[in-house]
This record gives structure tokens, C-alpha cells and sequence, in this order.
DNA sequence: CCGGATTTGCGCAAATTGCGCAATAATGGA
DNA sequence: TCCATTATTGCGCAATTTGCGCAAATCCGG
């Protein structure tokens, strides 16, 4: 009985490579688009891969899409937000990122600049892994499955090693006089403490999370903070009023 | 000008929750398949999505190819090896699971079974953070990026907090009477403290590691540990000679 | 040396995609 | 309020790709 893993592998091999269509994995091995089709059927079936039109992908981590389902919520407005915070921070700076959605919109923006980064956002680890002038700090601690983000005394410790110029955070819901809720007292612990460390806070929230207490617990903010946000002037004007330096988002209509 | 970022978002939130064919989302937004198509062609034009055959999927992060390039070397004896390894660790022990290709492909085999998982190998936070009986430990610090996994003082600090029933790690190459071999002290140092943490030493190496001196950092093993290897027993006996304990992995024909 | 099984290449029907075109719907300005 | 402009939508057709059956080639074990 004859197995032809070995062309299989070459084939993994290759799709990593970025040789992704039909017709240049048979020249390149010599044999008709026939039998690299059927070799993509097999490792399709395995879920090694994933069949394109005219070609195939590495298979899509099947696992990390807890997250990216609500990564389409407000998705406009979050890269609006990003895009915005993007502006405020300057190359060579070190930038603790927290945990969310927005705040992984915002770390992606970083590729192509220079910046040393702390972060307990899983998400952004293979973004930011390799990114040329990027260098990461991971938080570690106990994973949260619905955040994908570390929290807990290991978190904590880490982050009493480090300081930053920047943080940039959101939350569940933010209240005037309350500060920024989270689900658990681990979350707020860690946020407290990061704006601890940060030599100035920024907060990125879409309109959705302003005047929402959603939560139970509460992290207070500093005296003096930045929120950037898509909403309205007045819906922000609360927060204005009691130390916030208000920037605006406006959705670029091209996203 | 009106834009329509509002379906698309909904399409990113519906290929997240499954649906990945164009007449399954064409039939669910009551609009024609053409539109679906025209949707589609616009998120992959922006890199959030990639086409199928008849649909599409969420985009593969374009940024984990570099170890994913390493993955397909050797793609069949790590798996066999990383099967093997899984007979050895029973339901509910504590794992510490180093960095290495040949240790995500066991850690991807953990999904469904019920353990507590201590990992500096950031391939696996994807695979393991959502997985219902793993409970998921991420030791912070310096992102590796060639190896995709942390080290330094922020991880040895965050380990001197953890014991472990079982250590689970690779190397850049094994030798008899040195140890397991890496590039950076960094690396090895992390390695020694995982040994020292872990009431028991398991090495996964395939055969292009047996013997070899690739790297001038050490980690010396502990008296007794246990190497689970593809090679034919000859090339493992002198490190059986001293004090390991040999499990043979059976390359399937299947792979 | 030979039988059996696997793998390979090719042709054809079916499915999918891409593109042009006309109709519809919404937006901004007069 | 009305109109012109522009984006969006649905449909049909040609081009490409896929899936499948079948025959030839290849390899392995006895």
C-alpha cells in the first residue's frame, strides 16, 4: 500500500509559502491539476486546508471565532475609533493595550510602526508577533475564553514590572462620576492598575458604551483622560466635564 | 451616497457563526446571490474575508504563516509522536506545555479532554482558550517571534507561581550527557525551571533532532524522564542508556 | 515474474464566478 | 417639494473551475 504524504506535506508547505492556485502547484510538481485537486480534497477533508476558487488557503484556525463573532458588532465604528486613537500616539512610544474588540482594531493599525507594546490581548499576538518594529509583551495569567484576554495575579505582577507611556483601554460600559465597568473584579483590578502604570490613559468606546453601566464593577478613572469616540459631542459632554480631553471619530464612508 | 457597511457586517457575523456558502447568506438576507458576491468581493478586496468555492471564510490572520511555513516539515512524525504522547498524560493533570511545532501538535490534540494547561506556546492560545474542559495559563513575557512563544524573567516569575503534574516540551536538538539544545539562554533557562516545576519530563523529538548539536545554549535533563520519539529504537538508545524512557510513535498511513 | 491495488491523467457534465446592462432606490441640492 | 445624480440591485451570458467516471501507468508483495 502506497501513501503519498510526502507530496502533501510539500503541499502544506508551499501554500505557507503563498503559492495558492491550482495550475502553478502542478507545474511546480510536476503533475497535472488533477492530482493537486485531489490532493486539496484530501487535506480539505481533513480540514488542513480550505479550498478556494482556482487554488486553496491554510485552513483558518477553526477555534478563534468566540471572538470574531462579535468582532462584526459596531465594526464600522470601531475601526472609525481606532483610526482616530491612531493619530494620538506617537512612533517610538510604549503602549499598553488592553483587552476588546476596539482596543484589537486599534493594535492592528500598529503594523508598519515603531512601538514597544504591552498587552493582555490575545488577539493581537499574532498580529503583532512579527511585526518588523514591533516589540511585544505578553501579559500572562489566567485566559478568559470570551475576551481572549489574561487577567489575575500573574497579569498583575507582570505589569508591576513595566511602565508605559500610553494606555489604551474600553470597557463594557462607561459612567460619569463611575469610571469604566467590567463583568468581574479581576478586570477592573488589572485596569486600575494599568492606568497606574501609564503615564496617560485613553479610552476608546462607540457610542454604544457611553453612560452604560452594564456592570458591576467599577474602575475609577484618573483626573485627567482622553476618550475617543464616534458619538456625538453631547453624549459625551458628561464626560468633558469631569477631566476627559474628548476626541472624534467620524466613519470614513469607504469602511 | 449610501453605503451598505451594515450587511456586511452582518455577513463577517454570520461567516463567524458558520454560515459560509453564497446561497445560505443570499437565502438569510433575502437579497440575490450576485449582491452576496458583490459583498464578498468587497470584505476580500479588504482582507477580511477569503473566497471559497461557492462561499467564504473568515480571513486566515496573513500574519501566523512564518511558523505555519515551519509547521508542514516533518507535518507527518509530529503527529504521530504528538499521538503517542497523548496515551501518556491522563484526564485531569496539570500540563506545562513549552514552545515548539511538535508540542502545539500535541496541545491541538487536548480539545474535549479536561486538563489544566500552563503555556508559554502562544500557536496554542487560539486552540485552547475556548476549549470546554481546559482550563488555559499564559506565562507572560518577550514574544519570540521566530518560535511564536515568550521567555524571560516576566515568564520564570510568572512559573515560580505554578506546579505541574507533567512537562511536555521539544528542543532545537537532543544529545546524550548535554541535554536538550536551543538557541538563546533565554530559552534553555526557561526550560530548566519548567523541569524543575513539572513532577515529570516528557520530550517530544522527531528524529531529525536525535544526536544533533544545532545550538550552543544547554539544558541538562532530569535523571529520569521520557522521550517519545518516530525513530527506530537504535538511534535512542543512548539517551535510554541514561536514564530515559523510551515511547515509540508509529507514523499512521493515514497522515 | 505476476496479480492486485493504488495512483495518475483525461474528457465531459455541472456548478460557480465575473462582468455588462437595465431597473430601482436613496441622497443632496435647488 | 421635486429633480438629477449616484449607488445599489437583479439578471443573463461567457469563461473558468470543479467533480466524477474510466482507462492506462505505476508500484508493491508474494
Amino acid at each position: 500500500m502506497r501513501r503519498n504524504g510526502a507530496r502533501r506535506d510539500a503541499i502544506l508547505a508551499a501554500l505557507a509559502a503563498g503559492e495558492t492556485d491550482v495550475d502553478g502547484l502542478a507545474a511546480r510538481f510536476g503533475v497535472s491539476p488533477s492530482t493537486i485537486r485531489r490532493d486539496l480534497q484530501h487535506l480539505s477533508a481533513r480540514r488542513a486546508i480550505a479550498r478556494t476558487y482556482g487554488g486553496a488557503i491554510l485552513a483558518p484556525a477553526a477555534e478563534e471565532q468566540s471572538l470574531l463573532a462579535r468582532e462584526g458588532i459596531q465594526r464600522t465604528a470601531k475601526a472609525a475609533i481606532a483610526a482616530a486613537a491612531l493619530a494620538l500616539v506617537e512612533e517610538g512610544e510604549t503602549l499598553i493595550l488592553d483587552g476588546g474588540s476596539t482596543v484589537e482594531a486599534f493594535g492592528r493599525l500598529l503594523r508598519g510602526r515603531r512601538h514597544r507594546v504591552i498587552t493582555n490581548n490575545l488577539a493581537l499576538i499574532p498580529v503583532l508577533a512579527d511585526a518588523p518594529g514591533i516589540e511585544l509583551v505578553v501579559l500572562g495569567g489566567a485566559v478568559r475564553p470570551i475576551s481572549m484576554s489574561t487577567a489575575g495575579p500573574l497579569a498583575e505582577a507582570a505589569l508591576r514590572c513595566l511602565t508605559a507611556d500610553r494606555l489604551l483601554t474600553s470597557a463594557d460600559g462607561l459612567a460619569p462620576g463611575l469610571g469604566l465597568c467590567e463583568a468581574t473584579l479581576e478586570q477592573v483590578s488589572l485596569k486600575s492598575l494599568m492606568m497606574q502604570r501609564a503615564a496617560s490613559v485613553t479610552v476608546l468606546a462607540d457610542a454604544s458604551k457611553l453612560g452604560r453601566a452594564s456592570q458591576p464593577c467599577w474602575a475609577p478613572l484618573p483626573a485627567r483622560w482622553t476618550l475617543v469616540t464616534e458619538a456625538p459631542e453631547a453624549a459625551a459632554a458628561a464626560f468633558v466635564a469631569e477631566g476627559a480631553a474628548l476626541v472624534a471619530a467620524r466613519p470614513s464612508p469607504a469602511m
